[in-house]
DNA sequence: CATGAATGAGACTTCATTCAT
DNA sequence: CATGAATGAAGTCTCATTCAT
């Protein structure tokens, strides 16, 4: 459905907002770079603004769906209700996790866009949370076996959110430190102990 | 030393920076509103560049001094190592969440300039990280006690700063959870449990 | 090739050039009185700079292939080898003047051009001299037959290019000079007798 | 009478007008290298260009001075009416290429200031004419004498004024050439033959 | 669908000059 | 005499967007 022209300006655009910032990108530089006329960008996008929106929402998508899809079957079943929780959470993690790493450019564009005060939405509303459904399903359940600390769901959900911008973001600039175990699984160690309640 | 008007243009930029943003902030807006000429901007800050930068270095500087200087005598002494390290990060931690609130505009600012790719540094030489020597030195002291997990220090640095800007966003989002107590010591909670070793 | 708002810029810069000096015409004086939006101007040149490079570039062309063309027949073949060469450094010498004089604003912008410090170029490889190829020739020809004095060539081409300058200096600020023999005439004279050995 | 700072203005500001021309060259950065404060400079000059012009004046009349005091002597009186002349002339001719060569930078200061259009005189007011009167006295007696062409005195003028430029302009441009007699001479000899009636 | 010349508001910056100290 | 902070008009250049082809 998507023109060849118009997929090739959404990656140049991905690539320069990346690399320059989505304000300091001139729309006139991303269509030069992907070989198509100033016109044809406003041809298929009748704003900047509609530009990146459209980037957003499509690379927003694809991480939600990569999420949902490939963690539906994982989902483990201890015979411990505890072990149960914490495998199903942890395969959320590292699905997280490995899509950003495999996907740097986009990660990095979704940090800007959440980061730019002109598209500026509450933190709340945000690709990480908004697109967790599932991981607020989990974390009550949690709570209501016991099993996780019963603290206030917002608060809760925030420490995760920012738990694996901090991951990421650290993976995303030293990759060689994604290859340690002792990173990967020291940092959902370290996450997991923040959710559990105290014995 | 620093002149009545150039503090003024310092005053009006981080209000506007924070309110608008730093590239969308034109200098000759921040001049008017400072009550002064355009060149006058420019007569302190060859650039709005090193206006910016100027900015950034005044406030982490402002901000390392406030947390070291208050937390020097609030380092705890219990009969417990484990309470003492304990109440000292705590010290640390309540000191650097209250100076995020009483300077909710500096602190944003500090946000979109780590943020902003115009002037993208290394999350790891950000503030946060730099500027916070004595925690480094409570962690690596806290991990060869055996209090805190023996995880690598990168890791766990980067935790505590995002963390921490997890908890401040939250805040000073929606101030009226700073003031509940399961959220204020929750927060901290979740922290510490992060950090501990497994018994 | 060129659109013809492009030439328009050209046109009204070389006019305002020469009115005003290069420096104190403003690009947007020029695109107003070009009837043309600022932007126009910047689209076409990506700077002043390029403007004027591009309007000293073209002028030069213009001259040089004036010269070139128009005396290729005008070579005269008296049976006296003197009178053959004399004849035809005047044939240059009357091109050169009489392209000066139909074309008072360019060859004023190319004065300026070469005087401004901001485009100085050694005046080694100015027009006058690195389009005066076929003038070399002659000259070291004239030099062999012994009807030249034997001077050293850098010498000798400096003073044709200044002596050009002076005539066309003249000339261009006192039309009405151009006009009488004893000028034109004593112009050549003067110019020719420097160049002749001596008996 | 000229106060030190004066001094040390103009100074600098001849230095830095040679080095990026008049317009190009900002009054604060002459202040600044000249370490005196801004207002100093318009303390002593009410404009800019009364700085300029004053500059000129100064190198102008001690161009006149030099020339006229070190040639006044040597004013040779042979037997043969024409020695005498050619003796007097070649006088003239020393002294001024000799003070342009250990004036380089004054020197190239009065070129651009007689090329530069917001100052731009007719070039028949230029210093090399009018400063010259001596040297109309004797081309006249030349002339009447049968020693001299028989040609207009604004062309003649004209002649001297623009071989003087292209001599000196080439020997600054290339030191090296003027301490090598046959370029030294040959000048003199070009400008000389070209005078001359012929025989 | 595609093109790219054209637009003009507005951004950043420079600079001669003033004036209170 | 000397200072340098302050001024604001003016200059160069950028850029999202339009429109005729």
């Amino acid at each position: 459905m998507v023109t060849e022209k118009k997929q090739q300006i959404l990656d140049t655009a991905l690539l320069l907002f990346v690399e320059q910032g989505i304000q300091a990108t001139a729309t006139a530089k991303i269509a030069k770079q992907a070989n198509v006329a100033t016109g044809t960008l406003f041809h298929h996008f009748s704003n900047k603004q509609e530009l990146v929106v459209t980037l957003y929402r499509s690379i927003k998508d694809e991480l939600s769906q990569s999420i949902s899809q490939n963690t539906a079957d994982n989902v483990g079943s201890s015979d411990n209700q505890a072990d149960a929780l914490k495998s199903t959470i942890e395969s959320y993690w590292h699905q997280a996790i490995e899509w950003a790493m495999s996907h740097p450019l986009k990660w990095q564009f979704l940090q800007q866009f959440a980061n730019d005060p002109q598209f500026k939405i509450s933190q709340q509303q945000d690709v990480m949370t908004s697109s967790m459904a599932f991981l607020v399903e989990a974390i009550e359940q949690g709570q209501q076996q016991g099993i996780l600390a019963p603290l206030p769901i917002p608060l809760v959900l925030n420490y995760c959110h920012y738990h694996y911008l901090a991951v990421t973001t650290l993976f995303i600039e030293q990759p060689e430190l994604f290859q340690q175990p002792s990173y990967q699984d020291g940092a959902f160690q370290m996450f997991w102990q923040g959710l559990v309640a105290k014995p």
